[in-house]
DNA sequence: TGTACATCAGTGAACGCGCGTTCACTGATGTAC
DNA sequence: TGTACATCAGTGAACGCGCGTTCACTGATGTAC
């Protein structure tokens, strides 16, 4: 068929590239149309333009980020992610041996740096009601700025095929609330939670407005009044189980 | 190929159905084993067991149940439902126009009861730690008898080809969120939660102890120690926001 | 500075598979006469 | 009670589609000499 020359034509060309920027960035990552035109007008044959392992791999990772957070999982397929990359199906597989893999990749480059401030925050010496403040804002800051969000991927995760992403996301998952156990314990330690609150019900209660919010704000794609009502709910939350201004 | 003859061996065979449970009961649905030897061996044409539409109806949709409750949403195919029922995959199609309806019918079909089951709590005459305790147990043992997990419609909801699934989800969540908030404001003009305490920041963390008790089960895939811890909590939360003995 | 060569990011085409759905057709069931 | 007929639950076979993955092959890149 006469359309099988135009099939490919919104591939990558020729030059070395040294601008991409590294994964984790917000630059767009498109290339300028006028480059292609320039050498369909040659008449050369079409020369791609290679990337560096690293470089590739990056970018294939910012792709599947951007495609899951903005459609969902649904419409995370190799297809869709080499289009929108630039190259072909089979070159995906030079990066990553699997989709399996390419998603665990994925999940590991958004989670780490997110378990890791919360590491820090967990370490730091400051009053309960402050930390679960701090714990709140990182927590919705980093969901936003990486754009990763938790119940997209544990939707996914559910579906009995994905055992390892599920095992990954109830580590993550358990690595939070391990986290909102130690604030807690260290608040009552030191006489800023009412001696008579069970910490696990405290705990509970912190997990869920956090998965609340979460949730919320995967329902309504938007972060509208988000942090704003999440912060005042956990001010209250830990205002209540704190000794009232009469005790102390 | 000589496999062909005996390939859909596994259908049911002649004589009037009469002894069908309508859909929600817990009874098996298989047939008798021997039933479809006896006319085998007659050597005669394969006749179907034909049912009322009614009656087929249910039974499709108590397959879909426990095939979603069992091995989740990436399983629910028209395959394997048709191939469990033991009727071809057109017959499905004699019931329900579309697998998108027929998994909206089964969706209403488990809700429907739950929603009239807290309309009418909601309407009682209960202490506020009581009520709280009452919604929680109405939840759980709901879905733990319906085998219907909110989790796994949730998830399959946010895959964005399900727009009218995740309309009837949202429906559902804040048919949930207006009982606590009733709830909660109830209690607060009975005296029965202090004043000082923001109704919206409790409606949130009694929304979100419920939440993460259903995520939970969902990731154990076991109710083990579900109730009690889910209902401890739930009722450390009510003391906590309940004037103290001192007070009264 | 040239050149030979190993490495590796790229390609197009094909694969087998399972999916939802449709088709023309079959024959059991219920009912009007 | 018998018969003609409309209704409708059933069938097997095929459909087009999109999926993940593999294949033999290409040619740009980096480096050892």
């Amino acid at each position: 068929m006469s359309a099988k020359k135009a099939s490919s034509g919104d591939r990558e060309l020729s030059v070395r590239a040294t601008d991409k920027k590294k994964f984790g960035s917000n630059g767009s990552p498109r290339v300028a149309k006028s480059l292609q035109q320039d050498a369909s007008l040659n008449g050369e044959k079409k020369i791609v333009r290679r990337k560096s392992g690293a470089q590739r791999r990056g970018q294939i990772l910012e792709t599947a980020r951007d495609l899951i957070f903005t459609e969902g999982f649904s419409n995370f397929t190799i297809r869709i992610v080499a289009g929108r990359v630039g190259i072909s199906e089979a070159a995906i597989y030079r990066h990553f041996t699997s989709k399996e893999e390419l998603m665990l990749a994925l999940l590991e480059a958004l989670f780490a740096p997110w378990r890791e401030a919360i590491s820090k925050l967990v370490a730091e010496k400051l009053p309960f009601a402050k930390k679960l403040e701090e714990l709140f804002h990182l927590h919705l800051h980093h969901l936003l700025n990486e754009r990763l969000n938790p119940v997209l991927f544990f939707s996914e995760a559910i579906n009995p095929q994905n055992q390892r992403l599920l095992a990954d996301m109830r580590k993550n998952l358990s690595y939070l609330a391990q986290a909102v156990a130690s604030i807690v314990k260290t608040g009552q330690k030191m006489k800023q939670v009412r001696a008579d609150v069970q910490p696990e019900a405290l705990e509970a209660a912190v997990l869920g407005l956090l998965q609340t919010t979460v949730i919320r704000w995967t329902l309504q794609r938007s972060a509208d009044g988000l942090l704003e009502d999440g912060a005042s709910n956990i001010a209250e939350l830990a205002r209540i189980v704190s000794y009232s201004e009469a005790e102390l």
